[in-house]
RNA sequence: GGGCGCGUAGCUCAGUGGGAGAGCACCUCGUUGACAUCGAGGGGGUCGCAAGUUCAAUCCUUGCCGCGCCCACCA
């Protein structure tokens, strides 16, 4: 007999323990079944799970339980991305408590730390993830920088460097002043500021008393200056373009430049041009052939350019001086507040500084092209579809990715440099001293270049080189192109369309044929959750209380598309009810004898109240399918829940009360097993939403039957199995009990008191 | 500046060209038998505002207001 209640701290892990075991999570390249495949977005290596996780790992194991159900070859894709900044922060903060820094260590020693580090702590998010009840392919977790990834990452850099679609500039990066290293534009985040703008006055070379007035929000940048633009048209400072004005603080002359950049309507009109320190004086440097001029170090404090009474002061600190100074000089007009955004480093948390440096880029422009015509002929769709058009948006304006870091976790790039700077970049250290020996005649001493690449390069490929790219391996043959990528919005750029690119041009097709795009989880305010704010909802501490297939149950019935979902903890309390609902109406069953019956046939029901039950199977049945095939989880969930609460146990089970007291035993016997059936039926149909629980009834209901998960196959009926007549007669006679009930009610009728009714 | 999404019951949210819904919260009644993590019943909403299309609009169109997000720019 089952007990009382559902205890789900009691079954979870042996449950998990036995699939896990039994091996059905596993892909099975040799079936001849139809594959599915899903991609795990790898978590990062340093990452524990959270409620995004939490959401997207219930909707990825939905459908890989339903399509498995289904009978198809499923492949779940584990994995963990080596997570470059991230993971390295970790490890230098742990250092950091002991005095250490990774320069005393070296890069070798260093990264044989981080190694470690993975092995001892890089396990936890897969832990929780089997807590969760995800049915990963565990058998091939595989890991950024394991050999065969690198292997891949460094044929993807080299061949795109041949075919010159990687190369290396010149130009400025946004340099990350407090991790020193380069990011991308995708890891820069602009964020809203009050800042100032002041008025500086620039005196006219041999124009005594005559000055030119310039508003910057970045004082500190003067020092750099190497000219000043005006606009072309503009009559204000036509007579002063060809002239030069002597740089206040520097004593340098620069020249008063005509450029369309400058805004007559913004500031003074003219504008000062640091091209080494700004994105458009740069271009505007580029077109007059300016000088540029670089003051900062990577600290982003003043370098030996400055002038002397600078060098060595923190950017910030110089801005004072500079505005002082240039006070003290009378050079100074006027401050006022400018309402600006500042771009600041989204792991570091400073502002970063555009700095001049040497990186390498890949040539996104080429690789969007037909990653862009891929969803314009809806190769890939994206679900729900006004994805697409951030998409396209940010595709059609890609512009060169930034892919080296000066990290030392990550994949180092596969360049060497001869004594002269000259580089040779290839697929191994001794197919580049090849190249160098016939570049110098002889053999020479080769540096590797130290950098490191974006860790976002690496995952790019993650749907192919997860499955032995560049080895034509039977997995690539057959998972590829996958079925389906499930991810959130904020991961689009960075992840969804590289991968496109990095597709379509490695493999000549699409990496998936859909994308969902889901939901943020918020709190039940909608903030989003941080550990700031103190309002972050652990989804390890709801399973704690409530259970894994309430919390996966709750995601499901909230994941409408197009919404964020706020998640209030007492809609996971309902859905834990709805487990003990289920769990008591299986108890009634067993209590009342009712078995699965080999052999039994819902199509041969007699009793209207049976055929109706089975009626309502189908539909059931019909609707989830339906709604899980569209990706619409909340219809699924609230279809199964209105039919398992509603339906189920608040008519069906009553009307089976009178035959199960009563002495037919025909009937008995028909309702037994049509009542058993029903319920398995909806097991079954839960199973992907809940899948404890239901294995759980699953193996208590019936002596020694193969796992649910197993062998199950997700309830497909034929349409013959709807009774319209027994249907119709049924809803009628649930319709007619409701109304009389809301009558008696409303006549005050005491229970148990008999009223007529004309 | 460009784009996207959202405003439905006290709260969290579904939904549809023709009857306005669910969960939670609230009120009334009910515990010997599947389930009080429950059952039966109930109160509560001019579906953000305005105009238009339509026989009919919460739903379609336009405008406005409010909220959120993304991208770009920011001397």
């Amino acid at each position: 007999m089952l007990d009382k209640t559902y205890r789900p701290q009691e079954v979870e892990q042996r449950i998990y323990d036995a699939w896990e075991a039994s091996g059905a999570f596993g892909a099975d390249v040799t079936s001849n079944a139809r594959p599915y495949c899903i991609m795990i977005p790898p978590p990062n290596v340093t990452g524990s799970l959270h409620m995004g996780h939490a959401l997207t790992f219930t909707i990825q194991d939905i459908l890989i339980r339903y399509h498995r159900m289904n009978g198809r070859d499923t492949l779940w894709q584990s994995g963990a991305d080596h997570a470059g900044i991230a993971t390295q922060m970790v490890v230098e903060r742990q250092l950091a408590e002991q005095g250490v820094t990774r320069h005393d260590l070296g890069r070798e020693k260093f990264v044989e730390k981080v190694w470690d580090w993975k092995a001892e702590s890089g396990g936890t998010i897969n832990k929780q993830l089997r807590r969760l009840g995800a049915s990963l392919d565990w058998s091939r977790e595989r890991f950024t920088m394991d050999d065969g990834l690198c292997e891949a990452v460094n044929k993807v850099f080299v061949d795109l460097y041949k075919q010159g679609l990687i190369y290396k500039d010149k130009r400025l990066v946004n340099w990350d002043p407090k991790l020193h290293t380069a990011i991308s534009d995708l890891e820069v985040e602009q964020r809203e500021s009050k800042g100032q703008m002041w008025h500086f006055r620039y005196p006219v070379e041999g124009q005594e008393g005559k000055y030119l007035v310039v508003a910057t929000t970045r004082p500190e940048t003067m020092l750099g200056d190497t000219a000043v633009a005006v606009h072309p048209d503009d009559e204000r400072y036509r007579d002063l373009v060809g002239k030069k004005v002597k740089l206040p603080l520097v004593g340098r002359l620069i020249p008063i430049i005509a450029d369309e950049y400058a805004d007559p309507e913004k500031g003074t009109g003219a504008v000062k041009i640091t091209p080494a320190h700004d994105f458009n004086d740069f271009e505007v440097g580029r077109r007059h052939d300016l000088k540029m001029i670089n003051i900062f170090d990577r600290d982003a404090k003043l370098n030996e350019n400055a002038p002397e009474a600078y060098r060595g002061m923190d950017r910030f600190e110089a801005r004072k001086k500079i505005v002082s100074e240039m006070d003290s000089l009378g050079l100074f007009e006027k401050v006022e507040d400018n309402d600006m955004t500042l771009p600041y480093g989204d792991r570091s948390g400073v502002i970063v500084e555009p700095w001049l440096t040497d990186q390498w880029y890949v040539d996104a422009k080429t690789l969007a092209k037909p990653a862009i015509e891929a969803v314009e002929t809806g190769k890939t769709v994206f679900v729900p579809k006004h994805w697409e058009n951030t998409y396209f948006e940010w595709m059609r304006n890609i512009l060169p990715w930034c892919i080296s870091r000066q990290l030392w976790w990550g994949h180092q790039i596969p360049a060497w440099y001869g004594p002269d700077g000259a580089f040779f970049v290839d697929y191994t250290e001794d197919a580049a001293r090849a190249a160098a020996e016939q570049h110098y005649g002889k053999s020479v001493e080769l540096t590797r270049d130290p950098d490191v690449l974006d860790t976002w390069f690496s995952s790019q490929l993650w749907p192919f080189s997860t499955l032995g790219w560049p080895e034509q391996t039977e997995e690539l043959k057959r998972y590829y192109p996958t079925d389906v990528l499930v991810t959130g919005f904020d991961i689009i750029f960075f992840w969804v369309a590289r991968m496109m690119m990095a597709g379509l041009h490695f493999m000549g097709d699409v990496p998936f044929r859909t994308v969902y795009i889901h939901a943020l989880v918020r709190d039940e305010q909608g903030q989003k959750m941080s550990k700031s704010k103190g309002n972050v909802i652990d989804p390890l501490d709801l399973i704690d209380r409530y259970g894994a297939d309430s919390l996966r149950f709750t995601l499901a019935a909230l994941a409408a598309q197009g919404r964020d979902i706020k998640l209030a903890e007492s809609r996971v309390e309902g859905y834990r009810n709805f487990t003990t609902k289920l769990w008591n109406a299986a108890r009634f069953t067993q209590m009342n004898g009712c078995k699965a019956e080999t052999g039994f046939d819902p199509a041969a029901c007699t009793l209207t109240v049976n055929k109706w039950i089975v009626g309502k199977v189908f539909e059931a049945a019909r609707e989830a399918t339906r709604a899980i095939e569209a990706y619409r989880f909340n219809e699924a969930a609230n279809a199964l829940y209105q039919f398992t609460w509603g339906t189920f146990c608040d008519w069906y089970l009553e009307f089976t009360k009178p035959i199960f007291d009563a002495d037919d035993e025909a009937a008995i016997h028909e309702t037994r097993a049509a009542t058993a059936w029903a319920l398995d039926q909806i097991l079954k149909l839960l199973h992907p939403m809940m899948p404890y629980v239901t294995e759980e009834l699953w193996a208590q209901l019936a002596d020694s039957r193969a796992s649910l998960l197993i062998v199950e196959p997700w309830p497909a009926f034929a349409d013959s199995l709807l009774d319209p007549a027994a249907m119709a007669e049924m809803d009628f006679v649930v319709r007619l009990i409701s109304d009389i009930r809301a009558v008696r009610a409303e006549m005050n009728v005491p229970p148990g008191a008999k009223v007529a009714l004309f």
